[in-house]
DNA sequence: GTTCGTTCGATCATATATCAACAAAAACAT
DNA sequence: ATGTTTTTGTTGATATATGATCGAACGAAC
């Protein structure tokens, strides 16, 4: 049985963040202004979230998608017919997979070995987690260096990041550079050597390598996030956290909301040590206080939530 | 032991014989056995999984893609038969193998200006290029620090050594280092901006990170190799060969025929700089003179010849 | 040939997914 | 406000997929 997170009906959620601007705008001015065409906008938001999902890994199943979005199995049943019908994708026994001729050209990488397990693991949240990455890239314009963490959700952001010209990402993760190598935008890595699931570089010389360099702003994936701070399952990857967090303008930590109360080996820094948290749900209220203690920008990127007033 | 999977035919196209079974499913990227998480696996996904190892090896067994999977072997079974339905596969007694015709292209990405593609060069050549990897690897037996090229022979030598335990592996590129991550051996990357269709990692950092080491052997792959020296096409990586061929105790060069006699934008190094050329043909006379002259040894792996082991 | 171990496929029981129809809720129009 | 339309959720019947069993078929070794 899969589980996914289960939150009261009833829970006051803030607007989607994980819209495009027009969408976006259109549900921000829900309250006051202009209240035509709501009800289409929202099958419009699922449809959307499905195809991302999709074209980002290939298959969906629908226990996953109504759970992540909040919306019935029957629901989502109803929306994978529709996109059927106009030939987005291919439903199957449970979910739905990617239409062949699919317009988008299917990430080069998909087709080498070596992801699969990758995309397996990152299928959970995926909806949570692409929700933060679209979030992140918002927060990013306009930014000329990035420090980019290792990482699932790092790595959704990075796939979004890799078409920006004239932009210096940095990144200790061996995966998010492969992938994006395939993109514009100027990779770079520290020296040493590589370790463990996330291929990340990582000791005293990487850590040396990015400590002189300074960030405009740097994202951070954690493993756990309490009152008490972020953690980590890993040192190595805890001290390049560390060095992101020391020389970036701004600090941005990465999280989905099954991170929330969870604590990890590593204690890699207080809450203090970040300017804004971008999650995909409410934090508890003892973290919530703690985050507003601590003057952190908490930014909800929920993958798609009516709007309770 | 329970290896029944033969492959009678098309012996060319899986040089992978002599990988155990697990080494082949680590290879394709297979899940790690968590069996603590039980992720329910979509229909159509196993399929496409099941496609990819045949891909890539040619042949699979039932067991192993069960146990991977998390799926019972009748399940596997009713896969595989709907796929030989297909035509998609032949199905073998104890796994499947893959059917001749289905050489369905993989996805092509963006060719960049200026060299073929790096995916297209795979294909270039791609038996003569095992041949020399193998060839290669038998080469490095007992090297505790290997310097690894760039290259799409270069990365099949990768391949072969990812499980190597003991072993430290210094590559400059970033595709080599994502693939060797999913192995037992020690990876080691420069630092600096990756640039390029090779993934590789350049510039004047990258050159001292590793221009203090020393290696027991190295590999370097070129473009182009005439009786006046090797060639390559790039200025970064020519200067990073230089690096390998500097600092190892033993040089070798990978040079399929169709180098022979190609020169190229840069010219790295005279035939004297290197101790052994593996190609798999004989050169014509005057390289064979030139190579004779330098005292450079030539090992000619024949792709033709079985490779068992 | 024989033996032994493995693999296969038919069948069933169980779990899960789907669909149609209806009920409920929300949004819209008047 | 009221009623109508659209959308969504629920129910139960049906269809499909999966896993386990077991006899039969197969391959390897002798």
């Amino acid at each position: 049985m899969k589980l996914s997170i289960d939150r009261p009906a009833t829970e006051c959620a803030a607007p989607d963040r994980n819209l495009n601007r027009a969408e976006r705008i259109r549900l921000a001015g829900w309250p006051g202004e202009k209240t035509g065409e709501k009800t289409k906008v929202l099958a419009q938001v699922r449809h959307s979230r499905i195809l991302d999902v999709l074209a980002e890994f290939g298959a969906l199943s629908v226990s996953d998608v109504a759970g992540q979005l909040g919306v019935s199995e029957m629901t989502v049943r109803r929306d994978l017919a529709e996109l059927e019908k106009e030939g987005k994708l291919a439903r199957t026994h449970g979910g739905a997979v990617r239409s062949e001729q699919s317009a988008e050209p299917v990430s080069a990488p998909a087709a080498l070995p070596g992801e699969p397990s990758f995309q397996l693991r990152t299928v959970k949240n995926a909806l949570a987690k692409q929700a933060i990455a679209v979030e992140a890239e918002t927060l990013s314009a306009g930014a000329r260096t990035i420090a980019l963490d290792v990482g699932t959700t790092a790595l959704l952001l990075a796939r979004r990041l890799q078409d920006r010209q004239h932009t210096k990402i940095f990144t200790s993760s061996v995966r998010n550079a492969f992938f994006l190598g395939e993109g514009l935008a100027e990779v770079y890595l520290p020296g040493g050597r590589m370790r463990g699931d996330e291929m990340s570089i990582s000791g005293p010389a990487a850590i040396a390598d990015f400590n002189t360099l300074w960030f405009d702003i740097a994202f951070i994936g954690i493993s756990g996030l309490t009152a008490q701070g972020i953690y980590d399952y890993s040192f190595d990857d805890a001290e390049m956290k560390r060095v992101f967090l020391s020389r970036s303008t701004r600090k941005v930590v990465l999280c989905d909301a099954s991170k929330f109360s969870c604590m990890s080996l590593v204690h890699v820094a207080d809450l203090e040590q970040f300017d804004v948290l971008i999650t995909d749900a409410e934090p508890p209220g003892d973290i919530a206080k703690a985050l507003a203690a601590a003057e952190v920008e908490v930014r909800i990127a929920s993958p798609a939530r009516k709007m309770a007033s």
